[in-house]
Order: C-alpha cells, then structure tokens, then sequence
DNA sequence: GACATCCCTGGAACGCCGTTCCAGTCTGGT
DNA sequence: ACCAGACTGGAACGGCGTTCCAGGGATGTC
C-alpha cells in the first residue's frame, strides 16, 4: 500500500525543464550553436524530440533559459562593498567572462531584446549608475550606453569563438587573430592605411584588457559629464 | 553580320551578382531577415535556386555583399573638413542612420566578424581616432572600444525591429516600446528596482540621442586618457 | 481487481530551409 | 555546321523546428 517509497523513477530520471535546459548548455558548449538541435537533444537525453515540446514551448525558449542560467550564474559573485566604479567593473567583467566561458551567450543577447537575462544585467548596472552619483534623468542613458558596450564585445566574441570553432576545431584563438593580423597587412595602403597600421594590435592585444579599457572609457565619459566633481569629492 | 547589334538580351534583364544582392537587399528591407530564402528571391528573380548558385557561393556570402553595399552607402558622405570629434560623430551616426533603414545589417555584423563591412568602419574610425592624436600604441584600443559600442547598438536596433516587425507587423516602435515600458512597471519592486524607475525613460527616449551620448561618453574617455593635453601630458 | 483518467513519452510525419545535381539551352568562335 | 563553354532552372537531398498522435504508466474510483 501507500506509494512504493520512491521507486527509482521511471527512467534513471525523469524529463524535466532543468534536466533539458542543462542538456542545452552543455550541447551549447561543446557543439556550438549549431549544435544545439532538438534531435541531438532527444538522442542525449534518450528520448524523441517531441517529448522535449512538453516541458519546453520551442527552441526560442529554450536558448533564453539556458543564457538565463549562465547569466544567473554570473552575476551571483561580487562584494558589492566595493567602490561604484570599481564594483560596475566588476560586474561588467563578470558577464564577459561568463561570454567567454559560453560564447552562445553572446549571440543569444543579440537575438532576443530585453529579455529575462538582458534585464538581469541592466538591473545591476542601473544600481551601480546609481550609487555613481548620475542624475536619475540620466541613468537610463548612461546604463544604455554601457550596456551597449558590453553587448558589442559580447556578440564580438561570440562571432569570432565562431569563426574559429565551427570552421577549423584545430586553430585557436591565437592563430585565428594571427591569420586575420596577417591579411591585414596584405590590405591596400592606399585605402586601409590605418588598418595595416594596427594588424600587429589586433595581434597582441588582450581581450579582457581591451574590454575593461572600454568600460573605462565610458565610466570617464560619464564621470565627466555626470559625476559630482570629477576630481575633489563633495 | 556582326552580332546582332545587342539583341534584347535573353531575358529582360540576364541574372548577374548586382540584380541578386539588389533584389536580396529589397527582400530583406520588405520581409525582413527570415524573407529572405534563395526560393523567395529565385522567384522574384524569375528562375530557380540553383541558378543563383552560379553567381553567388551561398547565403554567406549574400548577406556580406548585401552588407557591404549598405555599408559603402552610408560611409560615402561626409564633409571630411569638420574636427576629427565631430567627424566621429558623423561617421557614426551614418552608420546609426544605415543600420535602423536596414535593420538586418545590425545582425549581419554580429554574424561575420572582421569582414570587410565591419573593416570599412574600423578603417574609417582609426583615421578620426588618429586626427584626434590618440597615440599610436592606443589606437586599436580607441577604435575597439567605438566599433564595439556601435556594433552593440546596431544589434539592438535589429532584434528591436524584428521584435515589433515579424512579431507583430501591425505594431510600430512606439507601440513596442509602450509595451515593455509597461511591463517593466509591474516587476518585482525589490529585485528590479532601478529597472521600474526608469520604465518611462525607456518609453520616452530617442534612439539617435542615446546613441550619441554613448559616443560623446566614449569619446571624452578618450580624450580624457589619451589627449592631447587635457589637463597635463606625462 | 477492473477500469477510467490524465500526465507524459517518443517515433513518424509535415513543411521549409540551404545546397547540390544535372539535363538542357543559348551564345560566340571556328 | 559544329563545338565548347557559359549559364539556366527544376528536381532532389539531408537536416531543421515543429506538430501529431498512438500508446504506456501511475493514480483515483468503484
């Protein structure tokens, strides 16, 4: 009588939204983008695709929870007793780092707007904005223009752990910025004078430090126009 | 004798590269990016899929040369006489201005990195971010930080206009954003509390001044860093 | 114990996509 | 008159997201 104490499931474990979202994630990691298909799905989770359409409505959502998931994750650390610069730098690189530990990440921001995860970071921009000091008229414009910025470099990245992950698995990061470093230098003088100028840049540069440069950059932007006296504190 | 003086051609108009992407770009403006499939575009060309295939490699390959003739357009004007910060400026906004007319370009950028649309600009800003008198060891770091911030935008506007295009035809932008304004209202007022408190600011905002402000911001980080005196050189 | 009910499964099938294949046509050169 | 090669366009292939639906397993009711 009563319930057979817990039998061991019907299966090993049962379907459910977390168990596909995190089949997702980790199709998303190692397969790319384009690894993701709810057939490769199923076969992972031993099953048929359409049992995945009761627990998920398409493939929309299911690319929204799993960036959600990572965004989640990302944005859980942080002292938050820091400084307001400091601190948005902090988050800033919390989600770049989380892009480039899951790159689909990035592309995924850019295909769907203000959704669940896009509004997680903009929240905790917008708290950093202002605890700045930024005049509440101007939040709105100075998180947009950070939270452009980061979206930029996060469909960047995504793009380029493309580039050199689906055409050629063998070359890395480093010979993927070397080929294109190389065909810079080919490029016209004439009209590519500055380009050819700056191939040895793209070569060498790091992407976490130029990433924080541009955060900088606009965090002094918004200083300068916003903050309480730049320099001397009130 | 002779040949025939310029028969009528076999058809009106024979296929060539140039009628493909001109009738690409029209599809794409029209139906947005999901309308454009080598049936659609075959049919309007008046042949079959495989036709196409002899002048263009395949759909890559259509969307960059699509990209790049919208791209090409928008870099044309351009006074070249104005100071470098306010031709950044105009530079910028042509391609603001380019993106929102065709919406699908933003995407494209985030799809193909470092192909010779996104190349056009980075040339194109490295020679204002050089005017400027940025030196040369922070040039790429300068122009990094604008491409990426227009690339973030110019993929926003994209998913926006494909959120209150092929969603809802019916809808226009306002409507749009009316509705996530609306619904940024009723969040959580703990867990989104800056997000309500500027719901309104998201309504009432204008696309082409945000985008600015961003740039204005960037632009004085530079300035600010990288000067030419600012306040003292080293 | 028999039975109806409802949640959940998973394989088959639909329509559309990008792409390839190829028999055929048209054109200019000899 | 003939041929070689540029070009066409319809058929077909494999794969995708999604829908459909016959069924299986646990549960509640008599």
């Amino acid at each position: 009588m009563a319930t057979r104490a817990r039998r061991p499931e019907r299966r090993e474990e049962p379907l459910s939204r977390e168990r596909i979202v995190g089949a997702a994630i980790e199709l998303l990691d190692t397969a790319g983008e384009r690894g993701l298909t709810f057939r490769a799905l199923a076969e992972r989770l031993a099953t048929g695709p359409g049992a995945l359409y009761w627990h998920i409505a398409g493939k929309g959502e299911l690319l929204d929870a799993a960036t959600d998931a990572v965004v989640v994750g990302a944005l859980t650390a942080g002292p938050a007793d820091a400084a307001p610069r400091e601190a948005t730098r902090a988050l800033a690189l919390g989600v770049f780092d989380a892009v480039e530990a899951h790159p689909w990440v990035g592309a995924q921001f850019a295909r769907a707007p203000w959704r669940s995860p896009m509004l997680r970071v903009f929240e905790r921009l917008g708290r950093q904005v202002r605890a700045i000091g930024v005049p509440e008229a101007a939040q709105f414009t100075a998180v947009s223009a950070l939270l452009n910025y980061i979206l930029g470099v996060a469909g960047q990245n995504a793009a380029n752990a493309r580039a050199h992950q689906e055409r050629r698995p063998d070359t890395g990061r480093a010979q993927f910025l070397g080929a294109v470093s190389a065909s810079w230098a080919e490029l016209d003088p004439d009209a590519y004078a500055f380009t050819r100028n700056v191939a040895e840049q793209l070569r060498d540069h790091d992407d976490r430090e130029e990433f924080l440069a541009g955060i900088d950059f606009i965090l002094t932007g918004i200083a300068v126009r916003h903050g309480p006296s730049e320099t001397a504190p009130s």
